[in-house]
RNA sequence: GGCCCCGUGGUGUAGAGGCCUAACACGCCACCCUGUCAAGGUGGAGAUCGGCGGUUCGAAUCCGCUCGGGGUCGCCA
């Protein structure tokens, strides 16, 4: 690290080493921990580079440095001046970065003093999370802590590097931007110069980025934050950064092309663990779906569905027979070796198979001899062969089975199948498992609004030769369109983009919109696809869930420096609050009575 | 909006109707201590158990409501 000559410091506590043994160094920073003798008193001095040890020693100090040394306390802030020295060999510490050398200062200065922080900052301990964010300036103290956000620092800045190296542009597209009632809710900003008027924050940049190309720019990127008022989840906030990107004069393969290098290239540079395979495998969406219940299947492990339908058709056992009757299936997941699964396990399995809306989770462990099982009763000895031999399933194997809709046990057994990932540790958190998901359907119905919807978003193309289908069989149009996944998460998604007027409109016009509403909401972009739009295509690719992968943690709030709880409040600065009612009469704004009233009754109770 | 879980000294936990005048570890304070690095030793302070209401002779413990937090379904083009 480098320091400004007038600086209180001319040395980062983490970079000494014993070639430094010999000089004098300058040193600030915090009191990390202490350990006083009595005598001598041994501080750890805690930088943004790292952590040292001082040595104060009464055989060479004078008595009024030591009682300085006496009184200092975690998290106060200090600078000292003094001799860096080797550490004899029996006490050099292995386990510091700079445990062979620790510094003798000569003078001692406390340039700011701390209560006893709220929670440890010295050591890793599991803190309530609330408090965390409560003090969060504290908790990104904590070096553990700390990492994660240098670590986004380095991500971002290889993305950048490698980007402008390859004659990307990056540019900045407005956070105030028109309201479009589509998709995510969006985050109302009104305006005052035009009251009764509103801005949105962009749920991504999509239309403008489509303009930057348009405007003949040809490769852009930003980092931008993007906004959506939904609810949260574990990888879910409601503002988030996504690498969005856009090229102009490509097609899929020349953006997946770039993006693999790109994630490969990173993930070599930062990542915990080894990519599973290079080229990241492509799974095509039907597929996935058949085998893995979802479009973004965690590939480290297997526990792949079998359709057991016809294995069973024609059964006695009416929770099979019903499914198949109403058009469904029946599915399997064989869990080798787990034929005696605690009986608590597949009660927990059936609650976690219900979340994804099936009625039951029915279980098979294949015994020597016999089923355990408590629906071994009603199948054939034909029956129970024909499962055998569609699940290749073996004598101490485990199988777990759905029987509904499709979309039902999809759902369910995907939930059981992750589950089973987390319960049998087949998660390597030392392994990378990238892959690309191809061959969405452009379009899905929505039988409540009876229109289709974009299944990604509704600028995306299609595949040229299913163009006669959008007038025949709208749902069959597959979309040019392209996820990335990482560890069963989805980390960016991209598409080819319609470039002309006339696709765009009969696109929108299956959705349901009419012209009008067409031309109010996407006016700008279907007039300027008008005027020579090149063919595009781009990613979004979020850069949040790309550092959960990178450093395995489940927790998105762990990469964001300042981030809000999963209710949307941000505990440190206390946002959001109610505002001024002359603020609001400003804006043309007025709250309605029951809102009014609720902040009244709100406040009385406080 | 639905469902599940959590809320006890500064922190993390224990506590399952009377044994709680609330325990333990770490931290904090004082004293002792010259080579530790999770320093050590001795002593001490510190919580009415998120809030409100109820059941009960009696509530940290049971019930209801509420607030805050975590997860999840819906939602998230």
């Amino acid at each position: 690290m480098r320091y400004a000559s007038k600086m209180l410091k001319d040395s980062s506590c983490g970079e000494l080493r014993a070639a430094h043994a010999g000089s004098t160094v300058r040193l600030a920073g915090w009191v990390h921990r202490r350990r006083d003798h009595g005598g001598l008193v041994f501080i750890d001095l805690r930088d943004a580079g790292g952590i040292v040890q001082l040595v104060f020693s009464p055989d060479e100090l004078a008595p009024a440095v030591m009682e300085q040394a006496h009184r200092l306390r975690p998290e106060w802030v200090v600078a000292v001046e003094g001799a860096v020295r080797e550490r004899s060999p029996e006490t050099v510490n292995p386990n510091m970065d700079t445990g062979e050398v620790e510094v003798f200062p000569a003078t001692c200065d406390v340039l700011n003093t701390s209560p006893t922080p709220p929670f440890f900052i010295n050591e890793p301990s599991e803190v309530d999370e609330h408090l965390r964010l409560r003090y969060r300036y504290l908790d990104l103290r904590r070096p553990d802590v700390a990492e994660m956000i240098r670590l986004r620092h380095r991500v971002v800045r290889y993305i950048r590097d490698f980007l402008s190296e390859r004659d990307f542009l990056e540019v900045e597209t407005p956070t105030l931007i028109k309201s479009t009632p589509e998709g995510a809710r969006d985050f109302l900003v009104p305006s005052r110069l035009q009251p009764g008027h509103f801005f949105a924050l962009p749920q991504s940049p999509q239309i403008l980025k489509e303009l930057l190309m348009v405007a003949g720019f040809e490769r852009y990127f930003q980092i931008a934050r993007c906004y959506r008022d939904e609810d949260f989840r574990a990888n879910r906030v409601a503002e988030h950064s996504q690498l969005d990107l856009e090229m102009s004069f490509v097609d899929e393969e020349d953006v997946m092309k770039l993006v693999e290098e790109l994630y490969t290239g990173i993930a070599r540079e930062f990542g915990k663990g080894e990519i599973l395979r290079a080229p990241f495998p492509r799974l095509d969406y039907y597929d996935a779906m058949e085998r893995y219940g979802i479009d973004r299947p965690d590939l480290r492990f297997g526990l792949e569905f079998v359709d057991i339908s016809e294995a069973v058709r024609g059964t006695e056992f009416k929770v099979f027979a019903g499914a198949l009757e109403s058009g469904g299936q029946v599915k399997a997941i064989r869990v080798p070796g787990q034929a005696e699964m605690g009986r608590r396990d597949l009660d927990e399995l059936t609650e976690i198979a219900k979340q994804g809306g099936a009625k039951g989770l029915a279980w098979i462990g294949v015994m020597a001899n016999e089923l355990r099982s408590p629906i071994a009763k009603f199948l054939s000895d034909g029956e129970v062969d024909a499962i055998k031999s569609a699940t290749g399933a073996e004598t101490g194997d485990l199988l777990l089975v759905v029987a509904d809709a499709p979309s039902v046990v999809a759902a369910s057994l995907h939930h059981v199948r992750d589950e089973l990932g987390d319960r049998l540790g087949l998660k390597d958190p030392s392994v990378l498992s990238f892959a690309w998901v191809t061959g969405f359907p452009l379009l899905e119905w929505r039988p409540e609004e009876n229109r289709w919807d974009a299944s990604h978003n509704p600028f995306s193309s299609y595949r040229p030769e299913d163009e006669p289908l959008l007038e025949t069989d709208p749902g069959s149009v597959l979309a040019r369109q392209y996820d990335l996944t990482l560890n069963g998460s989805e980390i960016g998604g991209g598409s080819v983009r319609i470039n002309t007027r006339e696709a765009q409109e009969k696109v929108l016009g299956l959705m349901g919109y009419t012209r009008e509403q067409m031309d109010e909401r996407f006016g700008v972009l279907l007039e300027a696809l008008e005027y020579g739009a090149p063919p595009m295509a781009g990613v979004g690719a979020g850069i949040e869930r790309l550092l959960m992968g990178l450093t395995g943690t489940d927790n998105i709030r762990d990469v964001i420096a300042f981030p809000k709880t999963s209710a949307g409040s941000d505990p440190l600065m206390g946002a959001p609050t109610p505002v001024d009612p002359a603020q609001l009469a400003e804006l043309g704004l007025d709250l309605t009575p029951k809102t009014r009233a609720a902040l009244e009754s709100a406040a009385e109770s406080q």
